[in-house]
DNA sequence: ATTAGCACTCAATAGAGGAGAGTGCTAACA
DNA sequence: TGTTAGCACTCTCCTCTATTGAGTGCTAAT
């Protein structure tokens, strides 16, 4: 289904102005501010056409016409020209990845706030757990009272500790000794792989130290268990405020709750994701929560899982900007990702 | 300025009421409904006297009448009993504690959860840095490439750590005798004396080595920076969704967005807290911000610091439910700190 | 000191009328 | 045949005007 110029010029400022006032777009006035050639007589002519295709619908008979979801989706798929961030903001991205090099975490932050300050609309991103990195060394140190630190050294920077009970009264050969057969076990494999089978397989065999070995046992596990888990991260959340179609008290209140808990928006964002940005609009999302609203999303290759970040808003978004701000961002995390690897 | 019996219950009732209706309240309906034992002329001279001194007033002159600040106050001061939460959730509270031992982050995450739930206000806890904690040891481990974790243990559990550049043909003894070093400065130092003089000293000392070292000590000045800032949470920011008098959007925003900066919740509550709870009520709050809102806090002492938690409603707040709440969750946090030193 | 009675006030609600923006249709035009 | 001007019509939104009703303050009686 393919339109001709005119139509698409139409449906184009249609689009624009309607994105920027959240208001329906009349004849007249459309022709008046975008300076079309032709008359408002035509324009409404090929209006009802646009909106014969579905591309187009009215509030009421009398109101003007607001691009339909369908609509916005042709614009997207056929129309659309991305528009990547400035070169200023540009620049402050890549400074961000330069300054923080050390703390990842605060990296993801400070993406997930660009995201968002950039396109005014809520953010996401989802760093993936972080199983496939390779178990590296494990150290114990005794800290006082029956107590000890255990350390899980990974590659990629990854580096997990807990505090562990053992024997008040443990010779620092023991402790060695159980420390070099962790290692032994571990060496090389893969965070994922260390699963409780092998935990099991450590605990018989070193049955004299027991107690410390079962404690320390559990405090992997929990480790794993923590690590397992992707993070994710909101940012600007609060930008929906602004967006005159959530000004509904209830609307609101659901969306805003799906944003806060991770789970919710776990389940919003697709599970597979292709190279492209991918786009959601309205009811093209499964879930109820967010049918007033659009996704766009992109994946990124994190140490070899999937990552995704992005940005959430009304139907009525500025698509174009939202693209080029994802897709820009994603760019730059791959590149830095690869550069660590 | 003391209120007579009858004074009392009818400003009671009112308050009651208002707090759970957010309406202003009528003698005629509030005779009825609370069964005094007067009758509604009597109500309304006493409540025209009740206004007279400020305890009430009137939106319009032909409404019913709403507690002013004062009489908010009064009612806190003079009146006021504290509720406390029930058994099943005092139990909650403490399974908490037990659950997560090992892990303070998700202790404090797990008490921001239940001030907001129990009190249906947006809750806050504010941990102290932890500078008071004392070093106990350094170790420096070498990694591939180039690199090496540097970990830093203090007592009460703190551990810290980060990844620095060594040069790559370190001999393991060099990096024992820096490690030795480092020991050797710190031993038994609180983190808040181990200032940039003392780190420039090592530095001069060990000149020899002077990149790693110069390395190690940028790293824990950055650590030392991070654990000098105490950290903030804020939980159930959406509960104010609910309450009628923050429909308006505009001022919504405003609340939401103080309540999501760490930096402008810090300036919102009081510094110096005594042993009882905390309340400032409306226009008691120094900040403009939350003029419209009432504050409870609770100090809580943690290794010799002040941390502080509390909740953040509507002036119209049911006091007797959070004072009882805070307080409560304030002596449990107080007695398993107790118990940890 | 308390209460019943009554006139008065004022916000909230509903309805009516008018203005304005926009449409669809028809007929004229290039 | 595609485009345009003209016009009647539609429907929301705004304003203006009762109307209602909860609540008060005052007065006089108990």
């Amino acid at each position: 289904m393919t339109l001709d110029e005119r139509k698409k010029r139409i449906l184009e400022s249609i689009i624009r102005d309607y994105v920027e006032t959240a208001e329906p777009v009349g004849s007249r006035a459309m022709v008046k501010k975008h300076d079309l050639k032709i008359s408002a007589a035509t324009v409404r002519n090929e209006m009802a056409d646009l909106e014969d295709m579905g591309y187009l619908e009215q509030p009421h008979t009398s109101a003007g016409r607001i691009p339909s979801e369908s609509g916005f989706r042709y614009y997207v798929d056929c129309m659309m020209e991305k528009e990547p961030p400035g070169e200023r903001e540009y620049a402050l991205l890549q400074q961000l990845f330069e300054q923080n090099i050390e703390d990842w975490e605060q990296v993801i932050l400070g993406i997930a706030h660009f995201l968002s300050q950039m396109t005014r609309y809520a953010s996401f991103v989802i760093v993936p757990a972080i199983k496939f990195t390779e178990f590296r060394s494990l150290q114990l140190f005794p800290l006082d009272k029956g107590k000890a630190l255990l350390l899980l050294v990974c590659d990629m920077g990854v580096i997990m500790h807990r505090i562990i009970s053992i024997p008040e009264l443990i010779s620092s050969q023991d402790l060695q000794a159980i420390t070099g057969m962790f290692n032994q076990a571990f060496r090389g494999k893969r965070l994922e792989e260390v699963k409780r089978s092998d935990l099991q397989l450590i605990r018989e065999s070193l049955s004299q130290r027991r107690k410390i070995i079962d404690n320390a046992l559990e405090a992997i596990d929990n480790l794993l268990q923590n690590s397992r888990d992707e993070k994710v991260m909101v940012s600007g959340a609060l930008n929906i405020l602004n967006e005159p179609e959530f000004k509904d008290m209830e609307k609101l209140k659901r969306i805003l709750n799906v944003l806060e808990e991770d789970d919710s928006l776990r389940q919003i964002i697709p599970g597979e994701l292709g190279e492209a940005v991918d786009i959601k609009i309205g009811r093209e999302n499964p879930l109820e929560e967010i049918k007033e609203m659009s996704l766009v999303v992109a994946g990124y290759k994190s140490f070899g899982e999937l990552g995704k970040i992005g940005v959430i808003g009304p139907v009525r978004m500025e698509y174009w900007k939202a693209v080029g701000t994802v897709e820009t961002v994603r760019d730059i995390i791959e590149d830095y990702l690869k550069g660590l690897g």
